[in-house]
RNA sequence: CGCGGGAUGGAGCAGUCUGGAAGCUCGUCGGGCUCAUAACCCGAAGGUCGUAGGUUCAAAUCCUACUCCCGCAACCA
């Protein structure tokens, strides 16, 4: 394999003040993949993640929940861990910017910086916002609030140090126009440009008294370091920089970096601010930033109080772990935001990893041991119609390695998916079993099932990064190993005669829609309900009728007054009620409406019980067309209001009306 | 005028920088096949590329205006 040199890359580290979901998870599995894809090629990767502990959210936080800051992030950090290990992700390094020898780095450069003069000490006075973190001037305000949340801001003055931006402006200007692939996707590089840099940069204040729970300034106890001055700089503290010179060995041999890989909302303080301290630091700039962009969960950001979190750990409960690797990996853009659904997961897991890969290798190691006792030997009797599919197979791996040098990762894993559903279609093409019918095409028959066997080797020689244990298993069932990445392009080094697995295991067993869904729903219903009580916990449920949420609905067609007048609505008493049978969802009960009384059946035993049914006068379409539900007669409707979370309320009378009343 | 992002067949996306016959995956419909996880293969239908102007021989792509959607506090990248 050819050494092809170093290859340090990150991830942003993540701040510690929950767990993380599937959108912050998407980074770090998006980052394994890189990694493991440049260690394929051969380069001798560093790959760093972590913890970014300190600030006032998390000292807030912290002191809600009762307990000291270091215990509260030392428990998320454990989470965070979890999970990453838990997506079999093969980072070399984990970062928290509590470890002590990262702290007596920041230390030792925010006092290096002032020596220099870069940071001096001065005061700011302005409008405060707490929960930002931010001061704002009178004209950043909007309706007189903080213009990032909206909420009250307060005078306040605050000695403080600041950062000598502007001296190093140009520089940085000058460089990201000199390396263009500095800031991937290249639209964030205009963005950065027309916002911050052309216009000019104000001086940055790195110091904070207001809380604690941050690295102190040493020699100058009250103040604590900016969380961003902290946490960048574990990029080079924890691969052993020394602001006084002595630096390790792994740093000289990995900075600069060769890769930042962060969320595209903290591209200003990779793009900007890092490389300005580093100018300050005499140190070289990183090569590369690429700020991907995010996973929505059905086109909104994701939020506990909807019940629409998407975590890994419950995705990988459902599907595995590399199936969530691949929705992740595969289903991400490169430039705008991914959408994420259980449904959309589904559908994926069932075309791409149940039908094409996991069915693939099931049908191609079922023919071998039907037809050759499991073994796979290579005959020679090629036919013109093979050259294709070698074709394509041999021209996998630059199509992927073109992708992923430009961190297309989603195009290149489609790349790799290409040469499965190429191998589907030669199998359609040969037809094994008709050539398995005359024994005068044994050789032939033979032949294409080591051209399949060989192509998958290939392809999952380059499925690897992306999902490593499915690779492992499609090796351990052809009984081979991983082809090394510089001879991927070559066809035919498969080992004729080795027998393959007898019992073929199902890779991906396809999943039903019907099945997972209820386990979905129980998943959505265990976070609303722990919302809610954390909430309550906190006291911070706030009064109901504050800012009641709305509702829209899908607009139906117009109607014309004479459709209106179709319906017959009718106020009617509910005289006795009780649950059907058969059934989980619906109360049948007798509604007298004027002089007559209708059976009427309806599908809302979630909200109200048989007993609290009786008595209510409720608001019922009268000439609705009979039907049976559930073996009942139903010979109407009862009429209720419906929230986003499928909760039930009849529709009654506002002042008292008789039964049969008409509604209109 | 707060900032930013978006609008491409039923769904999810590419294409927009560098104008030149609208593409991919899924779904639907029709056909083929039976080795395989009701999987696989082939074919078809389906889009005036948000709207209105403009530039051009030529616009999804460039320019102008407008409409709608989304993110920007708490759980969130």
């Amino acid at each position: 394999m050819a050494e092809k040199g170093k290859f340090y890359m990150t991830t942003a580290i993540a701040y510690t003040s929950g767990k993380p979901h599937i959108g912050n998870t998407y980074e770090i599995v998006l980052a394994d993949a890189i990694a493991r894809y440049r260690r394929q090629e051969g380069y001798d990767v560093y790959f760093q993640t972590g913890t970014d502990e300190h600030g006032q959210k998390i000292e807030e936080k912290a002191e809600k929940a009762g307990v000291s800051p270091k215990e509260y992030v030392d428990q998320v950090a454990g989470e965070v861990k979890r999970i990453w290990d838990l997506m079999n992700t093969s980072y070399d390094s984990f970062v928290r910017t509590t470890d002590s020898d990262h702290e007596k780095q920041v230390q030792k450069i925010f006092k290096k910086l002032y020596d220099k003069g870069d940071i001096y000490k001065g005061s700011y006075e302005g409008l405060y916002c707490t929960p930002c973190e931010s001061f704002w001037t009178e004209s950043q305000l909007v309706d007189g609030k903080c213009p990032d949340c909206g909420r009250e801001v307060k005078p306040a003055k605050e000695e403080a140090y600041f950062f000598k931006m502007s001296k190093y402006a140009d520089r940085l200007i000058a460089y990201i126009n000199e390396h263009p692939e500095f800031i991937q996707p290249v639209s964030r590089k205009n963005e950065m440009m027309n916002n911050f840099l052309i216009p000019g940069l104000q001086d940055l204040c790195v110091s904070r008294t207001s809380f604690s729970w941050g690295i102190p300034v040493d020699f100058d106890a009250k103040h604590v370091v900016y969380v961003w001055l902290d946490a960048l700089t574990n990029y080079i503290t924890k691969i052993g920089y020394d602001a006084d010179g002595d630096s390790s060995e792994l740093f000289r041999k990995n900075w600069p970096a060769d890769l930042h890989l962060i969320g595209k909302d903290i591209i200003r303080f990779h793009t900007i601010y890092w490389p300005i301290f580093l100018m300050a630091l005499d140190l070289p700039l990183p090569k590369q930033v690429f700020g991907h962009p995010w996973l929505l969960q059905g086109g909104e950001k994701m939020s506990k109080s909807k019940g629409n979190v998407i975590y890994a750990d419950d995705m990988a409960e459902l599907f595995g772990v590399d199936a969530t690797r691949y929705f992740v990996l595969h289903e991400m853009p490169f430039e705008n935001d991914g959408i994420i659904t259980w449904e959309l997961v589904i559908e994926r897991f069932n075309s791409d990893l149940a039908n094409i890969l996991g069915n693939l290798v099931n049908r191609t190691v079922s023919m071998s041991n039907k037809y050759f006792g499991g073994e796979v030997k290579r005959t020679g009797a090629a036919e013109a119609v093979d050259e294709d599919l070698k074709a394509v197979v041999t021209a996998a791996r630059d199509k992927v390695t073109e992708k992923m040098d430009k961190l297309r990762v989603a195009d290149a894993i489609t790349e790799v998916f290409n040469v499965f559903r190429r191998c589907n279609k030669y199998i359609d093409e040969t037809a094994p079993w008709v050539l398995a019918k005359d024994e005068a095409k044994s050789d032939r028959l033979a032949e294409v099932l080591y051209n399949l066997t060989e192509s998958i080797t290939i392809g999952a020689s380059l499925l690897q990064s992306f999902l490593p244990d499915t690779a492992e298993k499609i090796f351990a069932q052809l009984n081979t190993s991983a082809r090394a990445f510089d001879v991927l392009n070559q066809f035919g080094l498969y080992e004729s005669g080795t027998k393959v697995t007898e019992k073929p295991e199902i890779l991906f067993a396809r999943l039903d829609a019907k099945e997972i869904m209820p386990k979905v729903e129980a998943i959505r219903e265990a976070q609303r309900a722990e919302f809610e009580a954390e909430q309550r916990a906190l006291g911070e449920l706030p009064e109901e009728n504050e800012s009641e949420p709305v509702i829209d609905i899908e607009a139906k067609p117009e109607i014309t007054y004479d459709d209106f007048m179709k319906m017959q609505f009718q106020v009617g008493e509910i005289i006795s009620c009780e649950a059907v049978p058969k059934s989980k969802k619906l109360l049948c009960s007798q509604v007298k409406i004027g002089s007559q009384v209708k059976q009427i059946v309806s599908g809302i035993r979630k909200n109200y019980t048989p007993e609290e049914m009786v008595g209510k006068k409720v608001m019922v379409l009268v000439n609705l067309k009979p039907a049976k539900l559930a073996g009942v007669l139903s010979e109407g409707m009862l009429l209720c209001a419906e929230d986003a979370d499928g909760n039930l309320a009849l529709m009654t009378p506002e002042r008292v009306m008789p039964s049969g009343a008409e509604i209109c």
